[in-house]
DNA sequence: AGATTTATCTGCGTTACGCAGATACTTCTC
DNA sequence: GAGAAGTATCTGCGTAACGCAGATAAATCT
């Protein structure tokens, strides 16, 4: 490999780190204008994301926390007026949590000028430059989904 | 704009928000691994990435915190022995803290792993799209950066 | 039916964080 | 250069997010 190569890859790993970055910046940031905890707006994103209904234990693989911490996080979820809890038809033991319509609206109000300005980003790019990008992230999640899952258990699993 | 671009820029905005999510998820999974809270991983990040001294009131602007909090951070920091303190020579309100090498060495065998499985991403792109993903990510970066400062003073100021 | 596993919830202790005020130092103004 | 204003860091205090370990209830296995 030649040098300049290995000095681009480099280049890329950095802007890489500096863009993560300022993107917990922009979370924190999110999250206080809300007044929510970041681990809260994690949830909500996370719950937006999610086609398939999700249960508390969902919510605590999804987010890494422990069972308790999740029960909590939807129990202050709940009284904040951004979740629902809905019992599982299927069993009885399960919750199901499902985001709240006005709190959809609520925080989608919120992401307007954010996303308006990341649009405006994406669409400098061609059709062609956005598939590469969007294949980049996807790639990227499955790296770090698979290393937070070896780091998680698969060390002595 | 025809609807296929519209399709697609929605597509890659929903790839982001999901390769976000899994980045928080490996971010909290390192943490975790390194007996770590997730926010002196994110200071320790910070501090690799800065080439300049950084000052307790830089972390405290680079991690969103307090200053009050930030220095309790770096005190909880230096007791774990991941950073230094040292007075800061031109202005002696002021104090400089810098990774401490052993650390450096500890976070870096950790990020081992986790690198190999990322370069090897990249390395599956060629060098012209590998300056696009760069490029994309300086300006998505920046995107978090300006809206992180509007919600957190812009509104009023 | 009884035993085991799984999903969620509940005490309890630890600790990260924001806020507000204190202290030490620098910079500005005259 | 003395006093005022501004700035960097630290400290006391209260709140609350989190992990842990055990309880409870419901599903699944034998």
């Amino acid at each position: 490999m030649s040098t300049t190569r290995a000095r681009l890859l480099e280049q890329v790993a950095d802007d890489s780190q500096r863009h993560y970055a300022d993107y917990m910046l922009f979370n924190q940031a999110m999250a206080d204008h809300l007044g929510l905890h970041p681990t809260d707006l994690q949830c909500v994103s996370l719950l937006d994301l999610e086609s398939a209904p999700v249960s508390v234990g969902d919510v605590a693989r999804l987010t890494g926390l422990t069972s308790g911490s999740a029960t909590r996080l939807v129990d202050r979820m709940v009284k904040a007026g951004l979740v629902e809890r809905h019992p599982d038809p299927h069993d009885r033991r399960r919750q199901l949590v499902a985001l709240a319509p006005e709190a959809r609206a609520r925080i989608g109000a919120a992401w307007d000028e954010p996303g308006r300005a990341f649009v405006a980003v994406l669409d400098s790019y061609s059709d062609d430059e956005l598939r590469l990008i969007a294949d980049y992230l996807r790639k990227a999640a499955a790296v770090g989904r698979d290393q937070a899952a070896r780091l998680a258990g698969g060390g002595q699993a």
